[in-house]
RNA sequence: GUCCCCAUCGUCUAGCGGCCUAGGACACUACCCUUUCACGGUAGAUACACCGGUUCAAAUCCGGUUGGGGACGCCA
């Protein structure tokens, strides 16, 4: 066997923001980068000129950074430019190489100059599907000679360039056999495309030659992609065959579908990467939870961190059967990642959302007081995102007495529980109140009182949140200063 | 319409001819823990799309049917 160094590319075309389907195809490549001790490329396809731009690369590169997918050519992180030996990376950079390339197809005779019109062309179509036949365009029965071609372009006229198929005197059919490594032996029928084109009559060249031209150029050996491709194959194949070019291993990924087994779009809700960290995902879940969704580990253990997902990775588990995304599964997996986080990260990573909220937690600043309150907060948080509103219960400007808690205070003991509540505190000598601390004056309350049990406890719980339900008292109280107790249950006494 | 791909619990999946009375995970149900909720623990219910072959033996191999998806662009 050569070691050939292995080269996996991701190669998104910057139109928005990451799609997980795109994440999972530019984990799977960098997984097997990292595995093989190869290189992962990041190449820009972005020849639409109509849909690329700028931002959308920006954010995409900001989406697969936020993955922690890091790339080792392609545009710089930062200033976006070029970085490696195989560039540019960004193929509107690179249409002198398409066009030398075309030109030589159409020096051998392989491309022609197409100088139909667009009505023309639909005119064919249209009688070929009447006639039964699929609507591929072929060459006109008489080729324009190549002289005559360049003379009338010359002249200012366009046109396009198209990869002939099939040639006078050679066999109408051939079969290109694809050896997918997720699907195996792939059969196609070479007249299962007509004649492509490569250039655009606009001097813009085309996907599937571009994206063959640099796989090729740029010495791509294994290329995981989506299903969707998979037919494009056969075009890329042809052209491959044409330049003599080394073909790279394909292997083409299933879908990833929503609930109604439709391909995965935005009516489903989030499915960009920038959806899910806005609603408080973080990126080690998502990668894991999408790593899982067509692909499984060998000893079937999912919580896999980074470092194992590239110790096992290998393109023989790929599952080719589609994924229905399962965002209950997502939601679970990132609990887990939330929960394993060192309170330090967990913290920092909440930031930005209690500020959203518009919450301030002074106490924050005390590693101690922090330490506690993530420990009492944690199990109940699936995403970031759930932290607002519950340390909502932390700041005294949000104070209420919720309509839950209206059942709790008509209670006929409820006031006497909270006037006796409010002189033990009151007489409490240190800024905070500890867990044991807490226990006791919750005995002396029952003792003053006499009530007990539910009676006893949900007052309590009512004079320091607001409602019934919430974290346990026993966690929460020591996170409130007395000060701010007694002012609770001071509006309490009130209401 | 033509060509291509796919088919195991509700969902993600294991399984690559006998270890399968089909295993795991999420979700679900019950119980336990808990002076609420959550976390945690235990137990349970639920699947090989269908029909034919091949074989001593089929979830696994082959053919067909059905169903889903994709490609057939001067989109990517």
């Amino acid at each position: 066997m050569s070691s050939t160094p292995v080269r996996v590319r991701f190669a998104p075309s910057p139109t928005g923001y990451l799609h997980v389907g795109g994440a999972r195809t530019a984990l799977y490549n960098f997984l097997y980068a990292k595995k093989t001790g190869g290189e992962f490329i990041l190449r820009v396809e972005d020849t639409d000129l109509e849909r690329s731009t700028e931002e959308s690369m920006r954010m995409q590169i900001n989406d697969l950074k936020w993955l922690g997918l890091k790339w080792d050519e392609g545009p710089h992180p930062e200033t976006h430019a070029d970085m490696g030996p195989y560039g540019p990376y960004r193929q509107s950079h690179r249409k002198e190489i398409y066009l030398q390339h075309a030109q030589k197809l159409v020096e051998s005779g392989r491309a022609y100059y197409d100088f139909r019109t667009d009505a023309e062309l639909d005119a064919i179509k249209e009688r070929l599907i009447k006639t039964g036949k699929p609507p591929q365009i072929e060459a006109p029965e008489t080729l324009v000679p190549l002289t005559e071609a360049r003379a009338r372009l010359a002249k200012g006229e366009t046109a396009a360039i198209r990869f002939q198929v099939n040639r006078k005197g050679e066999p109408e059919k051939r079969e290109y056999v694809l050896n997918d490594l997720v699907r195996g032996e792939v059969k196609f029928p070479s007249d299962m495309v007509g004649d492509f084109v490569c250039i655009r009559s606009n001097g813009m060249p085309v996907y599937n030659f571009c994206c063959a031209i640099d796989d090729a150029l740029m010495k791509i050996t294994h290329v995981f992609r989506a299903e969707e491709h998979l037919s494009n194959t056969l075009r890329q194949m042809m052209l491959f065959e044409a330049f003599g070019y080394a073909s790279p291993k394909f292997g083409h990924l299933s879908f990833i579908l929503g609930p109604d087994k439709q391909k995965l779009s935005k009516r489903h809700g989030a499915t960009s990467c920038n959806d899910f960290r806005l609603k408080g995902y973080m990126p080690e879940a998502l990668c894991n939870f999408i790593l899982l969704s067509g692909w499984s580990s060998p000893d079937g253990r999912e919580i896999l961190s980074r470092e194992e997902q590239i110790e096992l990775f290998t393109y023989e588990r790929f599952n080719s059967a589609p994924a229905v995304f399962d965002d209950t599964k997502l939601l679970w997996m990132n609990s887990m990642y939330l929960r394993a986080l060192p309170h330090e990260e967990l913290w920092s990573r909440l930031q930005p959302f209690l500020k959203e909220a518009g919450l301030t937690i002074p106490q924050g600043d005390d590693v101690q007081w922090r330490d506690h309150a993530l420990s009492a907060f944690k199990t109940s948080m699936q995403t970031l995102a759930d932290a607002p509103k519950l340390f909502e219960a932390l700041d005294d400007s949000k104070f209420s007495l919720k309509p839950e808690a209206t059942e709790v205070k008509a209670w006929p003991d409820t006031l006497k529980v909270w006037a006796a509540w409010k002189s033990e505190l009151e007489k409490h000598a240190a800024k905070y109140i500890t867990e044991p601390e807490f226990a006791a004056i919750q005995d002396r309350v029952k003792d003053q009182t006499g009530v007990k049990g539910k009676q006893l406890f949900q007052p309590i719980r009512v004079a320091v949140i607001g409602t019934p339900q919430g974290t346990e008292l026993k966690v929460l109280v020591p996170l409130l200063a007395k000060s701010s107790l007694i002012n609770r249950v001071d509006r309490c006494l009130k209401a």
